[in-house]
DNA sequence: TAGATTGTTAATCGATTAACAATC
DNA sequence: TAGATTGTTAATCGATTAACAATC
């Protein structure tokens, strides 16, 4: 068992757009051609990638939708919950218990806070718990992700503190470079790239 | 003049994160080693990337700081100012306005709105406004940029609207795939992505 | 000078596209 | 059957790495 495919770093990252792609899809089936399209990719690259997954499609017929649907959400984990704490107590904090993450498997658990004058607000559902309760937490619900969302100075420390107390990924909004142990995932969600993106193409 | 280089597109990612990673440095001079390190990348490719612009590293000595920061933040039209308006008044749009994008070049004019009700309210220092103020507002601030945050089922409506006003750039929070003319820019800012890669890397 | 570091060319690696046989 | 669509192999293209001469 656990026939470990090697899966292309390219052929990764299209498979959280195909698997987007499905979201909207009625049809029982779809060819590569429409993928494709919806995409703007070449159909030799969407049978390409999908061949490397167990799922085959049928000539003349295409893809079956909700087999293709099934193993995308098996390769990410998406039907099995991964809890997440939101560290720091504030718009982008209350932006993010607003959307809807179950869908990718993740389910925010508390909300926490450095600023004690924060603790006791209300962030959507969430009363702002202070840090201390940390390990607590972390018993509690299994937590796995912690999403930071705290000022720039106290981003590395507030970190430190995280992983010191089990957290094993970092989801950071904070524009700060984190420098930690090379076992703890870190990724970065840097908006100003897409701006400069746009500013480059606008030109 | 104009001298249009072509510029690989991963080359191109790239030089964002260097852009980035030169606003915490003080020294006068960096070596493709150190950039390389702080990146985790190799510095053989810091090199070639960086052989693109026409900013020349000394042997024993490395980089221009300085030299190198005007280069890219010329390249991504960093200096001179884009417009942009926020359409959807919620903690998204709370969360955006935060946010320091003039270190970008990018400078937030208005908050518009869909919703009737939330016209009046503040977001920072922005009374949203209707959307029929549009017009008037592409005309004297010359927008080119709208931050769609607005839901789902508004989403592609509203952009044409964007669009048939002059709008150039859609930064899409919505989450949804906008089919549009394609000499409109858009950029999807899609967090669940980010989420399935940790979900992924934490199996 | 010796040694560190750049810049560039060649070699390798990986990803995409083209072509086409297999199949329903 | 004819035709549409998959799956795969080979060819091409692009990106990274290795190697090393140039230089301060």
């Amino acid at each position: 068992m656990g026939e470990m495919i090697h899966l292309p770093r390219a052929t990764f990252e299209r498979l959280k757009m195909y698997r987007k792609a499905l979201e909207s899809v009625k049809k029982p089936f779809i060819s590569s051609d429409e993928i494709a399209k919806f995409l703007e990719i070449n159909p030799e690259l969407v049978r390409k990638d999908l061949s490397y997954l167990k799922c085959q499609g049928k000539p003349r017929v295409g893809y079956d939708v909700e087999e293709l649907r099934k193993e995308l959400n098996d390769l990410f984990g998406v039907n099995s919950t991964t809890n997440m704490i939101i560290v720091g107590a504030n718009d982008l904090a209350r932006a993010l218990v607003n959307q809807d993450f179950s869908k990718v498997g993740v389910k925010i658990v508390a909300v926490l806070d450095i600023e004690s004058e924060n603790v006791g607000k209300f962030i959507g559902e969430f009363s702002v718990r202070e840090m201390d309760v940390l390990e607590r937490v972390m018993r509690r619900f299994n937590v796995e992700i912690a999403a930071l969302c705290i000022s720039r100075d106290k981003a590395q420390a507030t970190a430190e503190i995280l992983i010191k107390n089990g957290i094993k990924a970092i989801w950071n909004f904070t524009g700060v470079h984190l420098e930690l142990p090379s076992n703890v995932i870190v990724v970065d969600e840097d908006l100003t790239k897409s701006l400069l993106t746009i500013k480059h193409l606008l030109k």
